[in-house]
DNA sequence: GACGATTTGGACAAGGCTGTCTAAATTTGT
DNA sequence: ACAAATTTAGACAGCCTTGTCCAAATCGTC
């Protein structure tokens, strides 16, 4: 009650703590049931609390499913630009280094939990809260995106690669890295981590015949006429 | 009653026209709401048939359900080897030629309503029913995949094109050709026929770059053709 | 036109869920 | 140890949904 003392954040931990096991459970919830399959009662229970408790925190089902995905969004968005900043800038085996940077992104940003969930909760809500996800996009594929496509476009300007546009080149980079998880991915399944070493390095072979710098030293000025193309 | 009068088929033809009007209308409930939201009333008023019709065809709600994603693979199965066909086996410019089976393929097995459905449903639902959906994988997936990459086998044995793994490629062709479709299908949306174009002529010419028969000094119009690409 | 099968609309019970309310128990900061 | 805030358990009303039952209307065929 004293002014100056904690002026924002007076609830003090243990409330905060609630608030994270109930968007937690939430989302697990979510996922499996869908939103109008998810029952109140279970998400208490699965986050260890009341459900007066979670009537408290977050009001109703649909806010509280907003704030699910708001924490997904960001700390999806979050994991996937440090994992970004792991890009290879200064290659020694590219191709070593685009495989790991593949295999980071996916284990890291795709296969964990929240991006499993927030994958899931896109494609099974999305058309239900249109501005809510279009919120996504903009902060998660609008963003990350052209990060990638920057990285590849330092790639190509130090004549590691031959690209000619960096935004399809990422977006094909991701496709193909990807290319042997989709099924997987449709059914909800995780991909051991085998299949996803497997799907990057056959991806990044790909992708590398596709833009490397022709190893052919038998002509170079071949070379040169594809890099002006 | 007397032998030999339409042993099968006693039900003569409104029956069945109404059993697969309740099936379209449930399809389009269950992709929209959800298994669990969505609403027998509501797949009745949409099928323009009463509840108790509903309930006289499918017993109940899950044997709907199951009715459906059969009805839906069975459709969209047809649909994909119908396309397969086309496949350009004597290629004539190999570029035009899997541009135009990638968008073939897009429009009719995967952008359409079929295709759609499935596909959500799949994503959905999928862990709940896990035989049903692995009957879908075995008739899905696994037979069009193989029967795709035994196309492109056999442009590679004819020697239009240079290819390691037949599967392996398949499946990257189809990464390469939706990349930049991705987000639309996570949403849900359709994407325009230009996107789709777009999208498989970006792919196509990257999967020719990295598969394509190398313009190794053989004949000078390929050369600049590949040049200008 | 007549007959049997199908469809219809409406009523109905049983059950589940959301969201609110309360009073008691518990935690938290000082 | 105290006081305030938070959490809890339980009851509750209101609503919606599924699946069944039944009598009347309709359809398709002979």
């Amino acid at each position: 009650m004293r002014p100056g003392v904690s002026p924002d954040i007076f609830p003090p931990r243990g409330h905060e703590a609630k608030r994270l096991s109930i968007v937690d459970a939430a989302a697990g919830v979510f996922c499996r049931e869908g939103f109008a399959g998810a029952n109140i009662d279970l998400i208490a229970a699965e986050a260890g609390v009341s459900r007066q408790t979670v009537y408290n925190h977050h009001g109703d089902k649909e806010k509280l499913f907003i704030a699910v995905v708001r924490d997904l969004t960001e700390r999806c968005n979050t994991g996937i630009f440090a994992t970004i900043a792991t890009f290879p800038d200064q290659p020694g085996d590219l191709e070593a280094d685009l495989i790991g940077f593949a295999v980071r992104l996916n284990q890291n940003c795709i296969c964990n939990r929240d991006g499993k969930f927030l994958r899931k909760l896109i494609q099974t809500e999305g058309e239900r809260y249109p501005e809510l996800f279009a919120e996504w996009r903009e902060q998660g594929p609008g963003r990350t995106w052209p990060a990638i496509a920057a990285r590849f476009a330092r790639l190509a300007y130090g004549g590691h690669l031959v690209i000619d546009d960096p935004d399809v080149a990422a977006r094909q980079f991701l496709g193909l890295v990807n290319a042997e998880l989709q099924t997987t991915f449709m059914l909800g399944g995780t991909p051991r981590e085998d299949e996803v070493v497997q799907s990057a390095t056959n991806g990044v072979r790909t992708f590398l015949r596709a833009f490397g710098k022709r190893p052919s030293a038998a002509s170079a000025k071949k070379q040169t006429a594809l890099a002006n193309a």
